[in-house]
DNA sequence: AAAATATTTCCGAACGATCGGTAGGTTTTT
DNA sequence: AAAAACCTACCGATCGTTCGGAAATATTTT
């Protein structure tokens, strides 16, 4: 009962306001001015409704942040764990994974991750669902770097807080990167592979 | 008008909320539920005090996370970039800092760096209060990072880019350690630090 | 193709609750 | 007695949410 229960998506219209544009709109000002300073009239207005017509779309603003995480962890898996699953050498695949992270959050596919850290509104079976699947992202980066390990080709580092502070460096990007936008994407994404590679490997 | 209209501090009192008793707890459930999800009541309560009784301490909640990132800027200069001016060096400097920004995280007294991110709620000549304040601890790591660039220590790397993700990585900790408390506080430190340094430096 | 029906989309208006903040008086400390 | 700390009671505004019905659209029947 607390899970799943959207208004249902529906085919479409033709009207202004799709399911989709409905939750990206929500989560953009959710970024921006955080869960707690959006209301759900800021969010009507800002897809063209009243709050009353807004609620034939979502089943209450708590769901509407669980979706909105719910679906950035399934951009994530489309766009980043998947294809690095395809890599059987980890060395390509922490690369993969750190060049996809990466360009995730700069084409915005990833943006909402920032979300993340609003996860507190959310109730207690929400907020273990989504502890699971961010959990399993940390697993693979971490199971990457134990075979590096085996492989000879990690530093002496402890695997679980180099793990970690690799995440936090690739998705810290996503908060500072709109205060520096002049810096060039491309280069960007070649600095920070560089960066968490020499950080976690001997090279 | 709209700096440092605080309630004023006053010498004390035996009763049972300091000054500085309000802005800690207030600090305290902010970063546990958010700026928003905070309300004047649940501050109140915390202290054990009325919301009237509060607003003998405090301005108004706008200015009361001013004067609490304010203090948490404080205490970073007291604790990190002033004893990190004193050396000369620009490896043990960097050393210097991560450890003493690390530790600081841990032992509570950077807890409240985390407010930092609810910065929007400020209005604009507060935000760029503390926007200056941000910078200038960016800058003296930027500029330790070129001084060891001068000295053919530093990999080459952006040395805007690299300074961000270092600083980032570091207070990173802060929102991931309460959920990883079995981690040693040494045991972290320490390796914060070789992972910061194998990120930037050659070795 | 037109008419009739069913379904979905949206709105105006209101709900109880809570929000940040204040006025004025009482208690406590100096 | 002066001053500071604190409380009771309340303010208008806004919060998330709901209800009944009106448009608009899609589907079925004629």
């Amino acid at each position: 009962m607390t899970l799943l229960n959207v208004a249902e998506p529906k085919p479409t219209r033709k009207g202004q306001a799709s399911n989709a544009e409905v939750f990206r709109s929500a989560a953009r000002l959710m970024v921006k001015k955080g869960y707690g300073g959006t209301s759900i009239s800021d969010i009507a207005q800002a897809v063209g409704m009243t709050k009353a017509g807004l609620y034939h779309h979502i089943a209450g603003k708590q769901d509407l942040l669980f979706q909105i995480l719910q679906h950035a962890h399934d951009e994530m898996e489309r766009l980043v764990i998947e294809p690095a699953k395809q890599m059987g050498d980890p060395e390509h695949r922490l690369i993969e994974i750190t060049r996809r992270h990466v360009r995730g959050i700069l084409d915005g596919g990833l943006e909402f991750t920032l979300l993340y850290r609003e996860r507190h509104h959310l109730d207690d079976a929400q907020q273990e669902t989504i502890a699971l699947r961010t959990r399993a992202y940390l697993a693979l980066v971490g199971a990457t770097l134990e075979e590096l390990a085996m492989e000879g080709k990690l530093r002496d580092l402890d695997i679980q807080i180099g793990t970690i502070h690799l995440l936090k460096t690739i998705s810290g990007i996503a908060d500072w990167y709109p205060m520096f936008s002049e810096i060039n994407e491309d280069h960007l994404v070649e600095q920070t592979v560089n960066f968490g590679l020499s950080a976690v490997l001997k090279r």
